[in-house]
Formats: structure tokens, sequence, C-alpha cells
RNA sequence: UCCUCGGUAGCUCAGUUGGUUAGAGCACUUGACUGUUAAUCAGGGGGUCGUUGGUUCGAGCCCAACCCGGGGAGCCA
């Protein structure tokens, strides 16, 4: 017989089951002992009963450790107390692997512990939430483009040179030929673009910057559809019907991981909201704050968020004092001090958090006061403009210097690229690069004089414009940077399963 | 590459102006208790204080260099 799903469970109510998974969680009592297994399709509490089980197998239960993988039996009960809303009664339970001293433990790790043992971290629960959205993401991404008659193409990755000239690539050998590993698919996609009218590239990327931030990783996956006869315009709309799309996806079938990892909803619902465009002059006067949006100034929001920090500061600091004195006093019972200690160091974290955030918002406020028009945005500048919309911010038409080579430029005024980037809310940046592309093949050869790239590496390329050049638009989408917004996370390196970036290339 | 914070038990962290045998909780283990939800009670084992060198009667603590990690800048999705 086939055992069941735990993700199914509610179909099976009152009726038997069998279960095979791992132990997550066990607490014992003289008679009872309560496992929570984990399946991969979800969590269920099972309940071993030393009167129904009789001894051998209550003890078989008992001597269960975290981890451990078991067969079990029994008949689900519907409670609502219960993670997954049910439990199981077991009437049988069999060993399939003991586990001895598994390295995670459920107190908190640190994040370089954890990383060092992601192979294990994938399994707890947290972990197995940002997995499966970022599963759905990807899923709906494909369901997109292959619902409006897009191709899926796979650009190559071993690449002779450095394609846009501007990020540091891997340099890897080639039977004897310097190549590297692709940063993009983009120039790929806009010759498969004239090959199948629309396309998009879902694959990995390389970037080999010496980036620590909490945005940045070495090697990350890119959709990237083209579109030939289409706009910056259009590729906007596109973008954003594209976004509302997968977020959507996401709040219609990853309720509970939502949940668990106690993401709030009502900032993703507001992708149903028209998006919010701005020319990047008119972007750069609201970062200087000499704009405002909706009253407020976007270096008012920094001074506040900085006020805010500082009561945050003085706040915890207050709370370390009292929980120092409360552990100073004698005769506290064991599990008195667990609790203050861990209360303790969990206040002590968020003290150096918002330690840093003191130092590094006077540095970004001033950053953004002082924006120099005809730069790009550095991070917190992109920071502070979503700090004002509720919505993705599309920014479009910024200085041509700053962008790609292949950008096309305005005709009515060649100071402007015709780019879009988009970024994401609650802080979170740029999660879309894209634009429409120069179709005129004298315009471009002067872009790549003027980037100084070797033009015989583009000969290829130029032949899509001396070939039936036709105007065309696409966009580049980090899947990590989506996935680390639409689970508010705080780091990048939790949306993939197996991160490399910038001192990190195991497991 | 630069700025900044850090490295103490398996894990998370205390460790005061340098002072004798370096602590707690969790985890593990033993026992008691209990329809329990990371934190019921009691006992037990567990350490080359990142590395190297220096200052000192004496260094986890001070100094220097280096290694590793967090965050930020630059660069980008």
């Amino acid at each position: 017989m086939k055992t069941q799903a735990i993700g199914d469970l509610a179909q099976w109510v009152g009726r038997s089951v069998e279960l095979q998974g791992w132990v997550m969680a066990r607490r014992s009592s003289k008679d009872l002992v309560f496992l929570v297994m984990r399946d991969g399709s979800g969590l269920c509490q099972c309940v071993a009963d030393r009167s129904t089980l009789g001894d051998a197998m209550y003890n078989e239960a008992e001597a269960l450790t975290q981890e451990s993988a078991f067969y079990c039996r029994g008949e689900v009960v519907a409670d609502p107390r219960q993670i997954g809303g049910h439990e199981v009664r077991l009437s049988e339970i069999r060993t399939l692997h003991l586990s001895k001293d598994y390295p995670i433990t459920p107190k908190e790790h640190g994040v370089d512990f954890l990383m060092d043992h992601r192979h294990l971290w994938l399994r707890s629960k947290r972990q197995w939430a940002i997995m499966r959205i970022r599963n759905t993401l990807i899923m709906a991404i494909h369901r997109f483009f292959q619902d409006r008659g897009f191709v899926q193409m796979d650009a190559p990755i071993f690449t002779d040179n450095a394609c846009e000239g501007t990020s540091t690539l891997f340099a890897t050998d080639f039977y004897g030929h310097p190549a590297y590993l692709s940063q993009s698919g983009q120039l790929y996609g806009e010759a498969m673009a004239m090959a199948m009218g629309k396309i998009y590239t879902f694959g990995p990327t390389f970037r080999a910057e010496k980036s620590k931030t909490r945005r940045h990783l070495s090697e990350f996956w890119m959709i990237e559809p083209e579109m030939a006869f289409c706009d910056l315009r259009q590729n906007m709309d596109l973008i954003e019907e594209f976004l509302r799309d997968v977020v959507s996806a996401v709040l219609e079938r990853n309720r509970l991981e939502l949940e668990l990892i106690e993401r709030p909803i009502e900032p993703l619902q507001k992708v149903t909201q028209p998006f919010v465009r701005i020319p990047y002059e008119e972007a750069v006067q609201i970062i200087r704050g000499e704009r405002l949006v909706n009253g407020q100034s976007a270096l008012d929001v920094l001074r506040d968020d900085l006020a805010q920090v500082r009561r945050s500061i003085e706040e915890t600091r207050v709370e370390i004092n009292e929980r120092e004195a409360k552990l100073a006093q004698p005769s506290l019972k064991k599990g008195e001090i667990g609790h203050h200690q861990s209360q303790l160091q969990a206040a002590r974290q968020r003290l150096d958090t918002a330690e840093e955030q003191e130092r590094n918002l006077p540095q970004w406020i001033s950053s953004a006061s002082s924006f120099e028009a005809g730069n790009d945005f550095g991070g917190s500048d992109e920071t502070v403009l979503t700090r004002l919309f509720e919505t993705p911010i599309m920014v479009y038409n910024w200085p041509h210097e700053v962008k790609a080579f292949y950008m096309k430029r305005d005709e009515n005024d060649p100071r402007w690229a015709k780019g879009v980037d988009v970024l994401a809310p609650e802080g979170y940046g740029e999660i879309v690069g894209g634009g429409e592309r120069e179709t005129n093949l004298e315009w471009l050869v002067s872009k790549i004089h003027e980037h100084e790239l070797p033009m015989e590496a583009f000969e290829w390329y130029l032949d899509l414009r001396r070939y039936g050049s036709v105007p065309h638009s696409g966009f580049g989408l980090g899947l990590e940077r989506l996935v680390a917004w639409v689970c508010k996370l705080p780091h990048v390196r939790e949306t993939i399963p197996f991160p490399r970036m910038y001192g990190r290339i195991a497991p």
C-alpha cells in the first residue's frame, strides 16, 4: 500500500493513514511520545501512546531522535491547535534510520554555522517554506511566458568576452582559449527573438564582483525575456503584468508558507495597484528631497528612520539592563535563567542591528541629499525611493552614460537611454533591469567604441541590425532578489538552495 | 579594494580597570514529572579563548601582523 503525504491529510480525517518521514521534534512523557513528522509535503504531530502501541513499539518511538527516519500508521484526527491542523494517533511505528547528534538543534544558530550546514539547514521549516515559494515563482514565471507565446531558450554559459563590458567575470579555460562564465544571456536572447518573435531565457548567471552585501550572489538565476516589435512602454506594461502575475501566484498557492515565515501579505497584495512609473530626472529630485511624494520628503523619511532607530536603541539598552539585573538575582530556576538569557541575547542582537543602522543612516542621508544627477543609484538611494511608495517603482529614461552600450537612445532627447529599472517595495530595491535596445547600426558601433569594447566580438550582434533591424525590448529579472522580496528575507543567500557568493563555495 | 563590527564548550553567548581552578543557557546523557507545542525539576561529562609574535611577575582581556566571518561602500539582478 502506498503511503500518504502529510500535505493531503485533510482528505483522510477519521481514517487510517501510513506515513513516512523524519522526526522534526520530539517531546516525551511517561506514557506518551509526541513526534512531529516532516515528509517534505508538510508537518504533522504523531502521538505514540504506550497503552495502544504496546511496550516494544512505544520504546521504539521513545528512542527516536531528531531527524531520524520512521514509518508509521495511525488514525487522522483534526486538531486546529496542531501545525498543519491534524495529528495522527499511532497504531504502528517502525524506525527506518536512527540519527545521532543532528547538528542543527532547536536553539538559535549563527548564519555561518547554518551556511556550513546548508545541506541540512534546508530541512528546517523556514527554509522549506522559502524553497516552496521559490518553486511557485519559477513555475509561475514559465507559465506566464508560455501562456503568451514566448519560446524558452537557453543562452550559452561559456562566452568569449565580457559581453556588456561592465561586470567582473569568472575566467575559465575553453580548450586553451580564455572564456568567461556568462553574466547575461541578453545578447543571445536578442538574436533568438529575431528568430522566434518572443523568447525568454531562464538560466544561471555569474558575476565575479567581490560584493559582500545582502543582495549579491556570485551565481544566481536570471529570467530574461526579449520581444521583437516592442518599445519601452510596451516593455514596462509587460513587466508590470508579469510581476503582478507571479506574486499573485504565491498569494494563491503559498498562504501556509507565508504564514510560517511570518511574511505580512498586505504589501504583496498592493501589486494589484498600478505601479509607479517615474523618469530618472524626477527620481533624482525625489531622492534629493526636492520633490515631495504625497507631502513626504525622502530625506524626512530617512531622518524619521534615524530618530526611530535611536529611540529603539535607548529602549533596548534599558531592556538589556533590566534583564541583566534579573539574571543577577540569586535562586533563579534553570528555566527562568534560560528564558532571560535568550531574551537578553535577542535584545543584544537587536541593539547591534540598530547601532549599525545608526551608523549607516547619516551616510545614506548625506549621499541622498548630495546625489549628483547623471549617476546610477546606490543601494541606499533605491531604498529611499521605495520607502515613499507601496507598489514596485519603475524608473525609466536613464542617462545614457550609466547604461549598457546596447540601450536605445531617446530620439527626442539623446541625453536619455530608454532603460528601465524596477525597484521592489519595502526597501528591497532593484529586482529588474531592462529597456529598449538600440536598433541603429551607426549608433551601436559608436557606443561600442565609446565603451572600448572589442568590435570583432560583436560582429554577429551587429548582424542583427544589418538584417531586418526592428524595435525590440526586454528585461532581466533576478530570481533570488524576487524571492527575497516576496518572502521579506534580510538576505538573498536564503533564497537559493546552495548559494555561491564571495567567500562561500561549499557545501 | 576601502570603512565598520566580530571570532571564548557541539550551538548561542557572558567574561568588569590585565590577577589564582574561564562561566551560563541550549544540545547531549542519567533520573523524577507531565496531552506536550524552543524555556517542568535535579545530577553529569564537555575548552590549545581564530593564528603567530610582542609587552608584562602574570594576557580571553593590552599592542602588531595575518586568517576567517557579519554589515556597508563601489558594482550590479
